[in-house]
DNA sequence: CGGCTATATAACCCGAATGGCATGCTGACG
DNA sequence: CGTCAGCATGCCATTCGGGTTATATAGCCG
């Protein structure tokens, strides 16, 4: 799974986890919100999908889409080799952490 | 200075970044490094620079690219609101983090 | 000064991504 | 069953971004 840059550029699309990550939202809601077309909503929602950024759950015609995190776990990962560089004292701990995560213990 | 996701977006921009996450660097070697055309190169150092992710240290001809990490922090903090969601018991030592950066006595 | 080095800018080409409209598909419901 | 609601897909037009080559600019050095 590709860092997902590419998917996030696009500001329709950061809306659309925006307003996911209050609540799972159904395509109809989410074009009202986005102020754009219905099939232009769900062109966006494909992208996220195929990026792994959103998953679908099925209700007869309804679709409800919710956020998956994994992809922007992944970015956090990315960004990490460059955090020290805007973090001071914390670093220690910083790194005490993430040696957690790799053997929580 | 808005999210710089586009920016972002562009693999040979990733890969400057991360050249100069070393150390600061002449657009020659970076074109080297990339392996596209030396104008290539400095467009993308320009896009860099708008946004704020680079910025440049003149020497006669040679300039010297070096990493601006500002940006990244605001990422960072975009990121934020989304991190509760892959995190799971060390969410109350992150937010007494985040409170420490606002008042750090 | 003349020429060379290092970088930036200009002009152009091309593919890809976005947005809209029209249409297809599926399930509910009278 | 016929129709409607909810959503996806196909197709087209337009825009935008990244690549290259050619050229401009600036500073060193002999």
């Amino acid at each position: 799974m590709p860092l997902p840059f590419d998917v996030l550029a696009e500001p329709s699309r950061r809306k659309i986890l925006d307003l996911l990550l209050e609540r799972p939202r159904l395509v109809g809601e989410l074009t009202q919100q986005l102020g754009l077309s219905q099939p232009g909503t769900s062109k966006h929602l494909r992208v996220l999908r195929e990026a792994g950024l959103v998953q679908v759950r099925q209700d007869a015609q309804r679709r409800w889409y919710e956020l998956r995190p994994e992809p922007l776990a992944e970015l956090d990962a990315w960004l990490a080799h460059y955090r020290h560089l805007w973090t001071g004292r914390l670093d220690a701990l910083e790194r005490h952490l993430d040696a957690m995560e790799d053997d929580p213990r």
